[in-house]
DNA sequence: GTTCTAGAAC
DNA sequence: GTTCTAGAAC
């Protein structure tokens, strides 16, 4: 065993032992010298008190040291943390080290005490002591003469409470140096060490001996199965078979718990004993919640699918009663957003018919992600999907429960969920680094894996069978504008990227400059790739052979998208210098904005006329890739090889194309339109336009809409934002 | 805006 | 192995 005996700080090794490695460890340590704060950080039967005073007794190296017990620190009574507080001050003044013998499980409960070692100098460590929790339990449950009067029953009731609030100490709390106990032989270990740390000795900083926990590959059901099991075989009184319960011998279930778990106070002690006496039979019996588990659901996504919510909550309830018949330690909760959720108030309503137990299921309005912090519920398992749309831009509940518990819950899924098939799930261990863990309790994220996508693969392989496809990418890239060429190609539009046929003067290099000379300021500058829409605009009658050109006037030329993400996709683009996107347009521009609007309307019945299938939309880009304002004309189908990447589709499906009659509207109102140049909504999962399905990629997405007969969202059915064969004409102008 | 391509994902 | 994405270059 070493010790610091003699040893300067930065040459002495991590105590034997430890599993860490000691690499977090600052280079040099603290200096030796200074008072030393170890706040013990464990459950009630964790070995606390067996720690600090077998330190005070053996400290034989003459470091002075002080034990401030909050179970005793009133009169030999239970106190209060502000006690503690200045019974820590008025030691570490004197010069003395200070164990802080209290749970301090939460971070908030130890915060104080890191704060004031600091300020006081002192070197402020943790001591984790991690032992299992039926061991702690087990010693609280049948230990006698506790200080804190914590023992018996009531012990294993505070200690599986407690245990649930558990946050793992770390380095960015303040403390110099954490300490993780994970067993008996650890703890003596620590003991050893700070007995023998002498008064101008010092420890290395960084995180010791911590466990790494692995990924468990159980399903769900297996793991409520093991936590029911254990409960059991924890328990110390009587052992009731759970599924032999009578439904009065069944646990008490906090709604609201207030457990001041870092103190255990009497306040909180004497509040659970009552409701253990009151509970019958409870205290009789034994049975207390170890190991109880409780899972948070999220509720389905109402808004975006649409599902049959009657047959929904059916199935949700019938499942949860099911569930709740098999296990007997379990709660269950539904969460979603709003009050106003339809499924959550269905569900609510048909488990009260069904007389499922309020306590063992409910449901809750709230963040799944901050049920403990915000919603003041204690979670350890939440359930959700754990297919692709774990991610970031994987959209509702999914981007929140990465964005809280961080990209190590994606790798911790990953590992356990690499093989699973869909229907199945998996328990994964919320890792210790994650948020969620540290801040809401998090536990084990229970995956059940959804079923993708199953819009057949038959669109797949007939677009896969396109050989053609390559060769048009090399058709397409050439120059295109004559007509021998266009013969050649096919192609017969203004090409995008500049190399336009017959204009000597190289108008496409127009740029930032340009816009300065003709008395414009922008701020954006424009590629030379950019700007061949501002060159047609300009001078459209060098294009006037084109096919692709439908319609010019003085103030717009129509044109068909040379990439178009549609089966018709064509743009109505202004002729006005200078007015390059959205952010340019004013009032003044009203008039041009309401011609254009009508000529996109005349070519979208045009094309009904051939196809009445067709539905359009018409709007704007919030942030164009091509200078001079256009206004996409875009048929709904999106039917079309140039749809390639989830920019194109989120450009035409997201918050960022503004349906023209809004644009005007806004000009109307305000004068000025509002734009989403967020680029984060041009990232998003794809969706679908009208069911809001949401699909892995492109391929897949687009086999999806080749089939999807949903109707179009609420909001597009207003305001004339969709032009069909049914749309009643309305004129803008 | 598109093309090309490395490398991730499957 | 093939498919798909995302970023650089234009």
């Amino acid at each position: 065993m070493d010790t610091a005996a003699g040893g300067s700080a930065s040459a002495l090794p991590p105590p034997s032992g430890s599993t860490g490695t000691g690499a977090e460890a600052k280079e040099d340590g603290e200096r030796g010298g200074k008072p030393v704060m170890v706040v013990l950080i464990g459950p009630p039967g964790s070995g606390k008190s067996t720690f600090a005073e077998a330190v005070l007794d053996g400290s034989a190296a003459g470091r002075p040291w002080v034990r401030v017990c909050q179970d005793t620190i009133g009169k030999n009574k239970a106190g209060t943390k502000m006690q503690c507080l200045k019974a820590v001050a008025d030691a570490l003044k004197e010069g003395k080290s200070v164990i802080v013998d209290r749970c301090n499980l939460e971070r908030e409960q130890r915060a104080d005490f890191v704060k004031l070692g600091d300020t006081l100098h002192a070197g402020v460590h943790a001591l984790a002591l991690e032992l299992p929790a039926k061991v702690c339990i087990s010693r609280a449950v049948s230990r006698t003469g506790h200080e804190g009067n914590l023992q018996g029953g009531t012990a294993a009731l505070v200690v599986n409470r407690m245990l649930q609030k558990k946050e793992t100490p770390f380095l960015t709390e303040g403390f110099s140096r954490i300490m993780f106990c994970n067993d008996d032989t650890d703890v003596k270990k620590a003991i050893e060490l700070y007995s023998a740390l002498g008064p101008l000795d010092s420890l290395p900083s960084g995180v010791f001996g911590q466990k790494r926990q692995g990924p468990i590959q159980v399903g769900i059901m297996k793991f409520l199965k093991k936590a029911d099991a254990s409960s059991v075989e924890k328990s110390n009184g009587p052992k009731l078979k759970l599924s032999e319960r009578k439904p009065g011998q069944e646990n008490p279930l906090p709604k609201q718990e207030k457990v001041e778990s870092g103190s255990c106070s009497m306040e909180a002690k004497k509040e659970l004993n009552e409701k253990i006496e009151n509970e019958e039979g409870a205290k009789e019996s034994g049975s207390y919640d170890i190991g109880y588990c409780t899972l948070a659901f999220p509720s389905i996504s109402t808004a975006d699918f649409q599902f049959d919510l009657d047959r929904a909550s059916d199935i949700i309830v019938d499942t949860v009663a099911d569930c709740l018949q098999k296990f007997d330690n379990i709660r269950l909760v539904l969460v979603d957003l709003s009050k106003k959720s339809r499924i959550l108030s269905l569900v609510k309503d048909k488990a009260a018919k069904k007389s499922i137990d309020s306590s063992k299921f409910f449901t809750f309005v709230g963040d799944i992600t901050q049920l403990r912090s915000k919603g003041s519920l204690q979670c350890n398992v939440i359930a959700n999907a754990a297919n692709w749309r774990l991610k970031p831009g994987g959209g509702g509940v999914n981007a929140a429960i990465f964005n809280a518990a961080g990209e190590a819950l994606q790798h911790a899924t990953k590992e356990c969920a690499d093989t699973l098939r869909p229907g199945n799930s998996v328990v994964v261990p919320v890792p210790l680094t994650s948020p969620l863990r540290q801040q809401e309790a998090v536990t084990h994220n229970d995956q059940p894996v959804s079923v993708k996508s199953a819009s057949g693969d038959s669109k797949m392989k007939r677009e896969g069978g396109h050989e053609s496809e390559r060769m048009k990418k090399h058709k397409l890239i050439q120059p295109i504008l004559t007509k021998q060429q266009h013969e050649c190609t096919g192609s017969s539009a203004p090409n995008y990227r500049g190399n336009s046929v017959g204009s000597s003067d190289a108008p496409n290099q127009a740029t930032k400059a340009d816009n300065k000379k003709s008395g414009v300021v922008t701020s954006k500058s424009w590629g030379t790739w950019a700007q061949s829409l501002y060159e047609l605009a300009m001078h459209p009658d060098k294009y006037k052979n084109s096919d692709s050109i439908l319609e010019v006037s003085d103030e717009f030329v129509v044109l068909k998208d040379l990439y178009p993400k549609a089966k018709k996709h064509v743009l109505v683009i202004s002729r006005t210098n200078g007015l390059d996107s959205l952010a340019d347009v004013k009032k003044e521009h009203l008039p041009l904005l309401r011609k254009m609007h009508s000529a996109g309307v005349k070519w979208a019945q045009k094309f009904l006329e051939e196809d009445m299938s067709l539905e359009f939309r018409l709007g704007y880009h919030s942030v164009p890739s091509m200078r001079q304002l256009h206004l996409h004309i875009v048929s709904q189908d999106f039917d079309s090889a140039s749809l390639k990447n989830k920019k194109h589709w989120n450009s035409f499906t997201t918050s960022f194309f503004r349906d023209s009659v809004d644009i005007i509207e806004e000009i109307e109102q305000h004068g000025a339109a509002t734009t989403n140049s967020d680029d984060k909504v041009l990232a998003m999962e794809l969706r679908c336009h009208r069911c809001k399905s949401a699909h892995p990629n492109i391929p897949k997405l687009k086999s999806h809409i080749t089939n999807c007969k949903s109707s179009f969202p609420s909001h597009l059915l207003e305001k004339n934002r969709l032009v069909s064969s049914s749309t009643e004409h309305m004129d803008c102008t």
